[in-house]
DNA sequence: CTTGTATTTAGATATTTTTCTAAATATCAT
DNA sequence: ATGATATTTAGAAAAATATCTAAATACAAG
């Protein structure tokens, strides 16, 4: 949602890597926690902070809680960025014409 | 450099209005301290965090030091977001082709 | 070479973040 | 209901970060 809670969950080395993992598909949290040797406990705290930013979605199986990637917010997350890149001052929002 | 030091530069918003101030050109320490509350050695430190993940550029021009965005990094950032979303197992890095 | 301006560096403090262990909650299987 | 498994929450300790004031460095202009 904010921008902040979005690059403050992007700045963590294991929680990028989390989303690293889910690139393939949904894990839950224990075959998330199979990758890392921080414990269950460290690890949910991160899923919290990517749940907050709303990076990954969440869904509960049974005893088990299934992660997977938002990626419309991950998409939003590189839009944000490439607009750093443009000039501020454009006059338009039109598209750019080949001429 | 580090996408640790890059993801961890964009962490901030303080940093992230830095960034966006250059959008519209290059300014020295001076001219971006007059926009933020907090002291020019606070910026400082942050100059020194943007300049590690190489998001902005310096040049020294008599007494001031001018900033400016290094687009190209920003670039990157964007590209690992978006890698994110693609599967890890992609077959081919062709680009692909309509049909 | 001294003075003034711009910026950075050093060192200290306050806040935030990461991580841990222990305990709590939720579900499943018997 | 009881016991086993999966995950989260609570609370504390350690590490990292942001900020400040004061001092240092770099350059420009007399």
């Amino acid at each position: 949602m904010s921008s902040q809670s979005l690059f403050k969950a992007l700045a963590d080395p294991t929680r990028r890597e989390i989303l690293r993992l889910l690139r393939s598909g949904s894990m839950d949290a224990g075959e998330i926690s199979a990758e890392f040797t921080i414990t269950k406990a460290s690890l949910s705290h991160h899923f919290n902070l990517l749940k907050q930013a709303e990076l990954v979605r969440t869904e509960r199986r049974g005893q088990h809680i299934v992660y997977s990637l938002n990626t419309t917010v991950l998409q939003d997350a590189a839009s944000i960025l490439i607009d750093l890149i443009n000039p501020a001052d454009k006059e338009t929002t039109d598209v750019p014409q080949d001429r």
